[in-house]
DNA sequence: TATTCGTGGTG
DNA sequence: TCACCAAGAAT
């Protein structure tokens, strides 16, 4: 049913003053309370009171599953657990702790505006999506998003969730346009319940935005929606899949690296490449030394890994090269014999009789050794981590047994 | 306004 | 397998 050209919605939906609904929006709004009151999934940014731990978990958010966003929100709360101590964090560091979690601008944004909320706001959060507006990173989603759940501003936060339910709500295409979107906004503001009393402390334009987002996440999904158990559903005029724009095709790319070890004393070091702090991709990042194509030609890989960047898929190489009697390659099953064994090592083994080590595609001062056992602490990409977990170089994080049911 | 930013789960 | 796309923002 989708996948058809989309057409721009009818003239009238886009008028300046409320625009005319086939129901009453506070009925809307009360079903769906009702269902959010009940269906709510319990995430560690709910029900909490700091301003700044909103801020977090909504730029973790963005264009990430709530799944991946969970744990590196708790993990990165610990380690700067306020703004000040955000604010005085080293880059590096920041960008560590969101190692994996792409779109690095994200995490280099979030930290110059600590240092924004420092200097302008006194190291407090601005009360107004207005101000919020003003901090970097912060778009108009972040910033009604913030306003509503931490401060009960009655506005909508209309992220691709609230976007598709609307649409299917009203039977109306996806459409992108200036127009369209303007149109969206009227219909999605005119949705969010009033404060109830300025005693209450209960937040019905917070949990209204939440709400809307997570019936679009777990009920009204992109795919098969289960239209059985929106509370929503004798509103909606589609019942099922909207009409969706066709999306870009997908490329593909072939690309090789090298994973060079040595060990220096009783530590085992693997070299790493710092990506140029003007490159437009995850600058400042460290990932392994990139080899030219040519370079591996004939060559067969020690590591085959695809990985996927937005609209290319990468088939990624990677060739490895180590001192004498460290394996090449490990069982992950074996990982933590290996480290054991690894500790043990011969000093001064180096990369000497190296072939592929003067191939690399990059300027010698950005090369630099780094001690396995603190890769953790490092700002790595997603791929490189990745290719360093897999080769068993970088211990796989033990997973949390937060949450999970006592052992019997 | 259209692109560019990462990564991983999913059907 | 593979296309799709997620609590968007900046340029």
């Amino acid at each position: 049913m989708p996948r058809r050209k989309a057409a721009p919605p009818a003239e009238d939906q886009s008028a300046e003053s409320a625009p005319h609904l086939a129901f009453d929006p506070a009925e809307f709004s009360a079903r769906l309370a009702h269902w959010f009151k009940h269906n709510a999934r319990d995430l560690p940014w709910r029900n909490i009171r700091d301003p700044y731990a909103t801020w977090l978990s909504e730029i973790m958010l963005q264009q990430t599953r709530v799944a991946t966003v969970i744990e590196r929100y708790v993990e990165f709360l610990e380690r700067f657990p306020t703004v000040t101590a955000l604010a005085e964090a080293e880059e590096a560091d920041v960008l560590a702790l969101w190692s994996g979690l792409g779109y690095y601008r994200r995490a280099r944004m979030l930290h110059r505006g600590a240092q924004f909320v420092l200097r302008e706001f006194d190291g407090k959060l601005p009360r107004t999506s207005h101000e919020l507006r003003t901090l970097p990173g912060v778009g108009d989603y972040t910033a009604a998003a913030i306003a509503s759940i931490a401060f009960r501003e009655r506005i909508a936060a209309i992220d691709g969730n609230v976007e598709r339910v609307i649409n299917r709500v009203l039977g109306w295409p996806e459409d992108r346009s200036t127009k369209a979107r303007a149109a969206l906004q009227q219909v999605a503001q005119s949705l969010v319940p009033p404060l109830l009393s300025p005693r209450s402390k209960a937040n019905p334009p917070g949990d209204h935005n939440q709400a809307m987002m997570e019936l679009g996440a777990t009920v009204c999904t992109p795919r098969s929606p289960l239209c059985l158990q929106c509370p929503v559903v004798e509103f909606c005029q589609t019942r099922g899949e909207h009409i969706t724009a066709p999306r870009a095709k997908q490329k593909s790319r072939t690309v090789a690296y090298l994973l060079a070890i040595r060990k220096r004393g009783t530590s085992t070091e693997v070299l790493l490449h710092k990506r140029d702090a003007q490159q437009s991709l995850m600058a400042n990042m460290l990932e392994l030394p990139p080899l030219p194509m040519e370079a591996v030609a004939e060559r067969e890989p020690t590591l085959r890994l695809r990985h996927s960047i937005t609209d290319t898929s990468y088939y990624v190489q990677i060739f490895t090269e180590s001192a004498p009697g460290v394996p090449p390659h490990h069982d992950p099953d074996v990982i933590d014999e290996y480290h054991d064994e690894l500790v043990v090592a011969t000093p001064d083994d180096h990369v000497d009789s190296s072939e592929l080590l003067p191939q690399i595609a990059a300027s010698a001062e950005a090369l630099q050794w780094h001690n396995t056992k603190l890769l953790a602490l490092l700002p790595l990409t997603g791929l490189a981590r990745k290719a360093l977990q897999r080769s068993g170089v970088m211990l796989v994080p033990r997973p949390t047994l937060a949450g999970l049911p006592p052992l019997e």
